[in-house]
DNA sequence: CGCTCAATAT
DNA sequence: GATATTGAGC
């Protein structure tokens, strides 16, 4: 069922944090460490998912924001390439550049984008306005044809054959300088760069195409988007075909459909925080930095519980296609309520966002039998990397690399009630016990992930297993046996908590 | 016309 | 090897 069986070397994963170039999962980030008696929630930021969740969340995103400080980088939240197609002759809108996460913040739409302030005007004003952003449409509408289309659509006007051909390098930034067109068409073996056999370029799904389709998905509905709708909305049929479109469709709900997957992941981590949160409350101890067992590898000071709940993850801006910019998001009422049908509200009002790529590279244990991460998303990011990348490379380049903090040695289950998905445990160990009946919400979610792990669920798990700022285990060291941590936190007078109660208190 | 799937191209 | 395109079949 789980082909969990290969895991990042250590010897792949120093050199990683020796040099720290790679652009792939390579980088250090800081995260907020639990000693101290600092809240291990610092730095870290809550998305409201009253916001189409989905058009921010990118669990995959590869850059992090955090500088040493565990400071959000705001010079690096706006992808380079797409204020150059939309603001190539205005700066960007102050609020593009973000220091602080919030959800006023982060919820930068496209009025936002054309930089229409944000007071509500008179009729006359209103009325400018709107002939202001018609204009400042038509105009992205014409910039964003001329940069996707490129000047072959001029000078093919005139002897327009077919919308493929006229103005078939839809968005081509052809990476292939060499490929002079004069040597198109010869060779039937080989057409010519960016050319398919038919002699159709390659459409390029530029994140500003990119983000046009979605906006127009959006409109319409994630249920209702059909291709030749779709075209119809981005208004772009001279350059796309509605086969460019449906394909693309195809990625789209495909790559929808994993973030889902996901997002319901980070439902359940929120509610697991919370139960952590109230057992910490109900019977939470001072910090024992003196414990006897305080040098464990897996024993760490923390204020409360003596280990720390599940922090939020840190908010992470999407920068590829797939994950496109907040302002990405229509602007008007009927766009957000399809986005609000493209993003149904989940459980919790606040969700975390946990990119899983965010924390440092450090060995597993064998014990923990991870596959690698989908080998298809780090891919995906190299190549968005390097086609759309200034930011990230400069993001690489700057990047401090520190090391992850030595304390954060922590147990793996040591919550009372927690019991860890089968994909945590030893492959040896028999079958976890049948899980209670679902009494909550969250009881169905633990007994749907426990039954039924969705290849998403188990993908999600496992980057979970693979970053988890608190989780990490050097090689060599054998976690703790569930009794051995109940036994130490029965020792520090935690009170346990039953199972059937931790999994039914929400 | 649109979807899924598979083959193919890049 | 991943992704985009294309065609077949429905």
């Amino acid at each position: 069922m789980l082909g969990v069986s290969t895991l990042r070397s250590p010897s792949s994963s120093s050199k990683a944090d020796q040099h720290c170039g790679g652009f792939v999962g390579d980088h250090h980030v800081v995260f907020p460490t639990s000693g101290g008696g600092s809240d291990c929630c610092d730095g870290f930021a809550m998305v409201d998912v009253d916001d189409n969740l989905l058009d921010y969340i990118d669990f995959s995103c590869d850059v992090p924001f955090f500088d040493a400080d565990g400071d959000i980088l705001p010079d690096l939240e706006v992808d380079p390439t797409e204020l150059l197609a939309e603001f190539s002759s205005t700066p960007p809108p102050d609020d593009l550049l973000l220091d602080t996460v919030s959800p006023a913040a982060v919820h930068v739409d496209d009025e936002a984008a054309n930089n229409k302030p944000p007071v509500v005007p008179d009729d006359d004003v209103k009325q400018q306005q709107l002939a202001v952003m018609t204009t400042v449409a038509q105009e992205e509408k014409r910039l964003l044809e001329e940069q996707t289309c490129g000047d072959e659509k001029h000078v093919a006007a005139s002897k327009q054959t077919t919308e493929e051909d006229s103005c078939a390098g839809a968005a081509v930034s052809d990476t292939k300088p060499s490929a002079s067109a004069s040597a198109e068409g010869h060779s039937k073996k080989k057409p010519a760069p960016g050319k398919n056999s038919h002699g159709k370029r390659k459409v390029d799904w530029t994140p500003e195409l990119h983000r046009r389709f979605v906006q127009a998905v959006e409109q319409l509905g994630i249920d209702k988007a059909v291709p030749s709708r779709i075209l119809e909305i981005m208004g772009m049929d001279d350059c796309l075909t509605r086969h460019n479109i449906a394909s693309h469709l195809q990625k789209y709900r495909s790559h929808r459909k994993h973030l889902m997957a996901r997002e319901a992941e980070a439902a359940t981590w929120a509610q697991k925080r919370h139960m952590y949160a109230a057992a910490a409350a109900g019977g939470g101890v001072a910090p024992r930095t003196d414990a006897p067992h305080a040098s464990r590898p897996w024993v760490v000071p923390t204020t409360t519980f003596g280990f720390p709940p599940p922090a939020p993850p840190p908010f992470c801006r999407p920068l590829h296609v797939w994950g496109h910019p907040p302002h990405a998001a229509a602007a008007d009422a009927a766009a957000a309520a399809a986005a609000a049908v493209a993003a149904p509200p989940a459980p919790t009002a606040m969700l975390p966002v946990w990119p899983r790529h965010l924390a440092p590279p450090r060995p597993l244990p064998p014990w923990a039998h991870p596959p690698a991460v989908d080998p298809a998303f780090w891919h995906q990011q190299y190549n968005a990397a390097r086609k759309w990348g200034p930011q990230a490379a400069a993001v690489t380049q700057g990047t401090p690399c520190v090391p992850p903090p030595a304390a954060a040695m922590l147990p793996r289950f040591p919550v009372p009630g927690m019991v860890p998905h089968p994909i945590y445990r030893p492959a040896m160990v028999p079958p976890p016990p049948p899980p209670p009946p679902p009494s909550s919400k969250l009881a169905e979610l633990q007994l749907e992930l426990d039954t039924h792990p969705s290849k998403e669920s188990i993908d999600a798990a496992i980057g979970d297993v693979l970053v988890k700022p608190w989780l990490p285990l050097p090689l060599g060291l054998k976690p703790p046996s569930l009794d051995s941590v109940m036994s130490e936190l029965h020792k520090q007078g935690v009170p346990s908590i039953p199972p059937a109660a931790a999994t039914a208190t929400g």
